[in-house]
DNA sequence: GCTCCGTACCTGGTTCGTCTAGGTAATAGC
DNA sequence: GCTATTACCTAGACGAACCAGGTACGGAGC
């Protein structure tokens, strides 16, 4: 799939698994790609620089954990990445809508 | 709204709006505005650049003319450029399935 | 003991699409 | 003469996603 969509997507869709539960990149990657059969493979190099992103702008909190002699870094969703995740899901909803509307797609929806 | 989104519908935006007969820069903004609702302001530094880059994939044509003292420059799709239109939007809906996928958005399309 | 795979993290540098901000030029209204 | 609108163009900045590389541990196979 052309990856240039992804972009601005790929912040939405780690706030949303991470809104289920706290969790940990490598099982991030897994949650996103079975929630969208199999279609998005989350990249290291574009997952991690984004969780450092959303955590320095505080819409995540970290903690380091210690499992079966593996370290793993579990993020979870602040009060304002809650808030953030609201406001990205409609801003999505308006945007695929759009789009559509220019595609001739108006179908539903509204 | 947040212009990352727009990365990667540009093209197919405007491909879509030169299927419906030939257009030139300037038309092509309004067009996609209006048919967004108002939601996608195109920029003539996305526009431009994005219009050379499909007439050098030979996706556009294109032919100057002159209207009431000012020159346009008239794009139209070839056939490569409708076999990449299709392309595209299937692609598009394929992407926002699995978007709305991730963010338990299913209803209906499947 | 060694290799390979899977799990789990990180990052420097590249790529590339979009935007900002600047330019040219003609018409029309004040 | 000035400003707004139409109409085109582009150099450079910006930033998200990616590639390719690194570290490290556990377990399986030989």
């Amino acid at each position: 799939m052309d990856t240039k969509l992804l972009t601005g997507t790929l912040e939405m869709m780690m706030l949303e698994v991470l809104s289920q539960g706290p969790s940990y990149g490598y099982e991030i990657v897994q949650t996103v790609l079975s929630r969208s059969n199999g279609q998005f493979e989350l990249k290291e190099g574009s997952l991690y620089p984004a969780l450092h992103r959303l955590e320095r702008q505080k819409l995540l909190g970290s903690d380091w954990s210690e499992h079966e002699g593996r370290r793993r870094k579990y993020y979870k969703l602040t009060a304002a990445g809650r808030k953030a995740l609201t406001a990205r899901r409609s801003e999505w909803q308006s945007f695929a809508q759009g789009v559509n509307g220019v595609l001739g797609l108006d179908y539903g929806i509204a």
